[in-house]
DNA sequence: GACCCTAGCTAAACCGGTTTATCTCCGGCT
DNA sequence: AGCCGGAGATAAACCGGTTTAGCTAGGGTC
């Protein structure tokens, strides 16, 4: 089986073959009447343009970029990535060009190489580090790009965020608002930039805080609890980077013996399904609307619009079963 | 900035373009040392081949594809799928073109033009229907196929899959061995070979059946587990189709103030840290390793070996806490 | 020495589009 | 009548590779 090509149409429309592309696109050098059986032939033989010879004359690929560096079997747990991806797909016509790689050098040579082999037309930038080298390849490529999730200005490239240094301080402000005085936070990767501004907030509202670092596996989440819990002074609150630390997180103080909310109150960073079943208080962001605005500000960038930054809404905290008044503060009242 | 072609290249070292791609490529036609130049000129000028441009001339286009038919918005909560490509990932050197469509005729067009536009090498078939006209389509493009997750034969494709007839009877030889008689299933789509192949499964190994049917969503779950145990006859265990529906089942059968195992036993199809966290007994299979496995099974038919069907190994039954002795049992013992 | 074969390379066509240069024809203006 | 301009079309170059046909030089054979 063989697909018709321009060069098919040309021959039944008894044109040449420039003729039928310009015709098809719609562009001038053609009458009208031309253009109307053209495209009369080009629909009855049932005529694709092909994408790859198209991108070959350095026009559009018709797909986007986007590459996660993560071991791969992490990548599994990871709710957030696939909502966010399907986000995406929802407000893009093209395909997504997706590959996971083990490493930022990897990471980089492949969006050279897309770059180079007109693979795709723009990509997302995520997990930005706190000086991201990917920042100054796009622009020294001139490889339409959209930073996601990384707050503040990056060169000239657009972004779409949320304001994670106001998202943790209304955390905290909560929490002292409940009593609790020792604070904690199981943080997540210190290399990534949302995880430093993150601290930042965290440190300058907080009275008496610790943090501890972790990498969003349950495991993770298990020691530093157990760590913090263990220790001489023990938090009464302690907030979590994302949802799957936390969890692991609150069944460690299940197994301690240690009550939740009255000894203890436990925040997540990222709603899900999970934490709806853990009844845990989490900080909840719609990261499916997240990925659609990101795609929709990467189809801006690609239609020639210049980049902006984008806010996201801040993420709102839906109170569950995990918090509550702090003991102290109780003992005090009592 | 510009990266080199095979026409620099070939300019550097001082022979034609044919001569370079015969040395890059391996094959006969050049001199060792002519060959051992045109390498050394490639790489210090740091060339990369132009998949598109190769994929033009009728050879690879390094990429595999894998279209979804899905709201995009359901997507996000489906560990399977995101479980599945991450595994498909781990195996592949390749990227992995992805498009979500809502539509199965919107699909089968897609797969059309990745097809006529030389944009893949290979796809993966999921959630294969009764009568799928993807197989056939496949054969009749030539278009090299894996039906991921399809027990039996499908025409010339290679397929992975895992045995939902076997699992499904364990599954009820488990709880009638519990003392469970009447025993409800929560189904996944209708439309859907592997619904099929559980119903079949289930109405022949069960001795008081009764299968409503769901669509994995959290929704579908609720109302028909309510449905179910205000019933006149309620069953004694029900098994859900997947994760989801099986933890809002357990959610619905709590409000009811219906006893789980004691009053009520829950099955879950697919394990995942819902099942974990909310002790339910799940049948688990390694979806990574599923996915994986896929991928090796396409690289293979991509590299000429003639198409397989492939065996996953049959899920295993990991009880927690959702499921005990049916209470008629227990009552006639006590 | 004539003949043939083959290794090693070049030139050119080809893949399916886009884009530019060129060519023709027709109408309007002075 | 002569000139200019623009619309409408074509041929050809180009993108970056692969592949094939053809050319040349050298070695072996009789």
């Amino acid at each position: 089986m063989k697909r018709p090509t321009i060069k098919d149409i040309a021959a039944a429309a008894g044109v040449s073959k420039g003729a039928v592309s310009l015709a098809l696109n719609g562009r001038t050098g053609v009458s009208e009447t031309t253009r109307a059986r053209v495209l009369e032939v080009a629909s009855s033989l049932g005529y694709r343009p092909s994408v790859t010879a198209r991108a070959l004359s350095s026009a559009s690929a018709d797909a986007v970029g986007l590459v996660l560096v993560r071991p791969p079997r992490a990548l599994g747990d990871e709710a957030f990535f696939f909502q966010l991806i399907a986000g995406m797909q929802s407000e893009m016509s093209c395909a997504l060009l997706l590959q996971v790689v083990s490493s930022r050098d990897a990471e980089i040579e492949l969006y050279r190489r897309w770059w180079a082999e007109h693979r795709v037309d723009g990509v997302f930038l995520v997990d930005l580090l706190v000086s991201d080298p990917r920042v100054e390849l796009m622009s020294s490529l001139g490889l339409p790009a959209v930073v996601v999730g990384g707050a503040g200005h990056h060169g000239s490239l657009a972004s779409v965020w949320a304001d994670d240094y106001a998202a943790m301080t209304s955390v905290v402000e909560y929490l002292k608002a409940l009593g609790h005085r020792r604070i904690a936070r199981v943080a997540g990767l210190a290399s990534l930039l949302h995880t430093v501004r993150r601290d930042q907030a965290f440190l300058s509202s907080v009275v008496d805080g610790v943090i501890v670092a972790g990498d969003y596996t349950a495991e993770a989440g298990a020691s530093a609890t157990r760590s913090l819990l263990e220790g001489v002074q023990p938090p009464t609150a302690i907030v979590y980077d994302n949802d799957v630390m936390a969890v692991a997180g609150a069944e460690v103080a299940g197994s301690l013996g240690i009550e939740v909310p009255g000894e203890l109150s436990l925040v997540a960073w990222d709603d899900s399904v999970l934490c709806q079943h853990g009844r845990l208080t989490a900080l909840s962001r719609d990261t499916f609307a997240f990925g659609a605005r990101a795609a929709r500000a990467l189809l801006a960038v690609l239609e020639g619009a210049s980049p902006t930054d984008v806010e996201d809404v801040l993420p709102e905290l839906v109170v569950r079963g995990s918090t509550g008044v702090a003991p102290s503060a109780r003992a005090s009242v009592s």
